[in-house]
DNA sequence: TTTATTTACGCAATCGTTCCCGGAAAAATC
DNA sequence: GATTTTTCCGGGAACGATTGCGTAAATAAA
């Protein structure tokens, strides 16, 4: 017994109306007198009727669905921010349409053609570490197709974007190390090519730099893969320590890092803070309860996905192609443990 | 310059063919000549033809698209079993539409329509701490619509399940703090109504059994929200700790819970293990970093997906309607730390 | 009473695709 | 050379809903 929803011509036939009528009925047209329309809606509400939205998607040339990509959802910032967009979406009647990139450009090259194929309407987008080429995302643009861009986002596509203080962040992650007296930091980031890399690792510096500190390349140490494989993070900070002038202190730019930092500190038995001070971006609700409870810096990842979604939606729907783009800039957060 | 897909309309224009022959031709029909083929093709990759997927899924009857829903995505098991059904579901052509009920019945039922509004062809669900009302689940199914469960199931429906032996799993966790030698054993667990909660009481309880150690219905506590609000596990930890007879031990049956334990523990300042130990389902990553790494049992979440998934495509795929159902029931495993 | 206007509804096209039917031309058979 | 069979392709309906246009009947205005 295969279910069959109620259509507009169920209700056509019922009542000896053409659907044109029941359907304008349904949508309390003028020109539909108050029996008819009283008759229809009755009838609609005995069969449980629902408009079917594939064929309005079908008619109205849109899905009322938007397409979110991010690097991995089994990471603090990310599933936050996806709350932040499924709260605003879902209230505007769109479906949120999740996929992950997990930090390789090829997944992500598919999953967006993926997405392109499932006619999203617009999408929403924190690029993958390993993402370098852009012409993925520039051919989809080029077409006026709706994106913006949050976290990291590309300079380069004139769109909307959204993100954090990430210099001002790591500025303050920075100085509050020197501040505590450790003056030889290391700095372990994403991939060179992404934003939030140049941004965090600008603060880092601007901070040694006030500190008259002249900051050191072998200290930097890059993870294309932003953490996700742990192997890079571990022989970062490997090298680190096997360093003759070994740093006093590390700070990790991404949630992936950090943790994976304080996974390679643990196997080469270095302490936090004794031994090698940590901080880093994180929002990770676990940090509290960590062996080492590291200051860190947290982004308002929720309201990352509400501004970021508020701004794809009104590109969506907006009549004329806009042409005037905004950079919302949010306030990050040093949290510093309670002792 | 908005974007518009290329169709079958245009490629049959411009080879002055009928719509019927480009679509047979692009479905490789044997009634469509070799030479005919070859120009459909040619043109349709020329102008990055892609067959419209709503415009199928109105004709087809179904979206190939289906919905989960989970209690919330920025939980650790949550979103291995959704990277497993991720993986699952992509490779079979189907989207996933996931949606969090964040422990609300009313968010349930909520979600749960509007998935069912947005014509998903199947349902992938964990049910939500707070739902015993089970209509809305109930006449879904009567329909014949393809459900699985999956981790909290619903005994009364019948239909796939899939699960970890939650007996065996809180069994064997209560044997570990006993064969530690801690015998007043508390139990913290999610609302009574929920699969999970019966049987990893029942482990619990019966691994005390073993020892001879009567279970105490004042040690077991019930949070009706799974740990979605804080104080609610707190108010159970304070409780237990105010106790005379003070429990040495406490058995977390979830992920939420057990964090929430470490928090409220760590509130009260009451030192893990050696005023209280601790234990729990938990497939959290962060566990080893934690400042007191405990036995953790570990569920295969990604696996679940899978199974789960693949479950749910058979059902979905099946032409007859499906008489048989199975339950999988998957290994936990105990995580005991390395010292 | 005649004409103009409004009211209330139906017809048919449209969105992109598939598929049943029907049929002309080419090939094969007698 | 006439018939049958293939081969190859087009016409048109269908999926569910919206909407511009046409129009009969009812009402209002002249």
């Amino acid at each position: 017994m295969k279910y069959r929803a109620a259509t507009i011509k169920d209700i056509a036939q019922a009542l000896r109306l053409s659907t044109s009528t029941v359907s304008r009925a349904l949508r309390d047209s003028h020109e539909i007198s108050a029996a008819t329309k009283q008759l229809v809606l009755e009838h609609a509400a005995r069969l449980n009727y629902h408009p079917n939205p594939i064929a309005l998607s079908l008619k109205e040339k849109k899905s009322r669905s938007i397409g979110v990509i991010v690097s991995e959802i089994a990471n603090s910032f990310f599933s936050q921010t996806i709350n932040g967009i499924e709260s605003v979406a879902n209230e505007k009647g769109y479906t949120v349409i999740i996929s992950q990139s997990h930090e390789s450009f090829e997944k992500e090259v598919r999953t967006l053609q993926y997405l392109a194929s499932r006619s999203i309407d617009g999408l929403l987008i924190s690029v993958s570490s390993a993402t370098k080429d852009l012409t993925h995302l520039k051919a989809l643009h080029q077409f006026g197709f709706p994106i913006v861009f949050f976290d990291r986002i590309i300079e380069d596509i004139a769109t909307h974007k959204v993100m954090v203080d990430n210099f001002q962040g790591a500025y303050n992650a920075t100085m509050h190390l020197l501040q505590q007296g450790y003056r030889h930091i290391a700095c372990i980031t994403n991939s060179a090519h992404l934003s939030i890399t140049r941004e965090r690792v600008a603060g880092y510096m601007a901070a040694l730099e006030k500190h008259g500190i002249q900051p050191q390349p072998a200290l930097i140490k890059y993870c294309f893969h932003g953490g996700m494989l742990l192997p890079e993070v571990t022989d970062a900070v490997n090298q680190l320590i096997k360093l003759k002038h070994k740093p006093d202190a590390i700070f990790a730019t991404s949630d992936k890092l950090t943790t994976g930092c304080m996974r390679a500190l643990k196997k080469a038995k270095v302490a936090i803070p004794k031994e090698m001070a940590l901080t880093g971006f994180s929002n990770s609700d676990l940090i509290e309860l960590l062996h080492a409870p590291i200051p860190v810096v947290r982004q308002p990842a929720f309201e990352m996905g509400q501004v970021a979604t508020e701004l794809l939606l009104q590109l969506i729907e907006s009549k004329r192609p806009v042409k005037e783009f905004e950079t919302r800039v949010l306030h990050s957060e040093l949290l510093i443990p309670s002792k």
